[in-house]
DNA sequence: TCTGAAACCATCACCTG
DNA sequence: CAGGTGATGGTTTCAGA
């Protein structure tokens, strides 16, 4: 889909902020609410907006641990890996990598030894896998920065 | 904040999509509107809730490439560093992290020409930093599932 | 892309148990 | 004191221009 420049101000706007009413990002970008409903109707259907999600303080709901995982896959197990990391419910992103892992994952867990638990009895006991590296997450300095558009 | 079952049903229904109006919100959880908007305030006030977002998809507004860079810092240059990339545009993310790398970065750039250009001329030019990795993200299975709250 | 109108929603002061 | 009611002003949504 072609987006004009109206587009990425309205994707802006709803990026910093998700439940930003449409009259106001009308009032801002200075056309009718009636446009704005239009135009983001448009943006949905064509996926160039896949969802508002609330940002949730994963500390506060009891996730007081994260980290990034490294796997090696075996070759040809790729679709069998990915399906069984689909089913941990800990795993919240798995990218498909070039370098020194196949797969990087971002996992929450309650703490560390959850974690542990996490790693050993979940991840290191999938067969298909043949190396693993676990990078806990000390701090992030930030995330969900909106993307320059 | 203490959370309840009521609250953690509201912040599941709003991971899931944030513009859900309060009224559904509210038939869904079997109260009044008046309780979610009342709830809903109070956990964006103590920081549960730490904003709403649109995710647009990268592809379409023009980022068609996204890598983890893992960085070594050195000692004592860590505040430093972190400045610096903050004011990196592509740069979405940093995570400090044990193991390997000291700094993990999700970055997004047009094409591989321009990931090639944000890592060359921006980031391996920066000092404080002695290695870096970069792991071009060739396809993504999933993410921003939601917190199994 | 807008106007206008109907339906819908957020919000708040004020009750109620 | 969490939760509900009801009024009101703003918002969404859609047909028609």
């Amino acid at each position: 889909m072609e987006l004009d420049e109206t587009d990425r101000a309205i994707l802006r706007i709803l990026q910093a902020d998700a439940r930003t009413p449409f009259s106001e990002i009308a009032r801002q970008i200075d056309m009718s609410s009636a446009t704005v409903h239009d135009r983001v109707g448009r943006m949905e259907e064509s996926g160039v907006i896949e969802g508002y999600h609330a940002k949730v303080n994963a500390r506060e709901v009891g996730f007081g641990t994260s980290a990034l995982v490294g796997l090696r896959v075996q070759q040809g197990r790729e679709e069998d890996a990915l399906e069984r990391l689909r089913e941990i419910e800990g795993v919240q992103e798995v990218h498909l990598t070039t370098g020194e892992w196949d797969v990087m994952l971002r996992v929450f867990a309650e703490d560390t030894d959850a974690l542990r638990e996490l790693m050993f009895d979940e991840i290191a006991e999938m067969d298909g896998f043949s190396r693993s590296q676990t990078m806990v997450i000390l701090g992030t300095d930030f995330e969900d920065r909106s993307l320059p558009i």
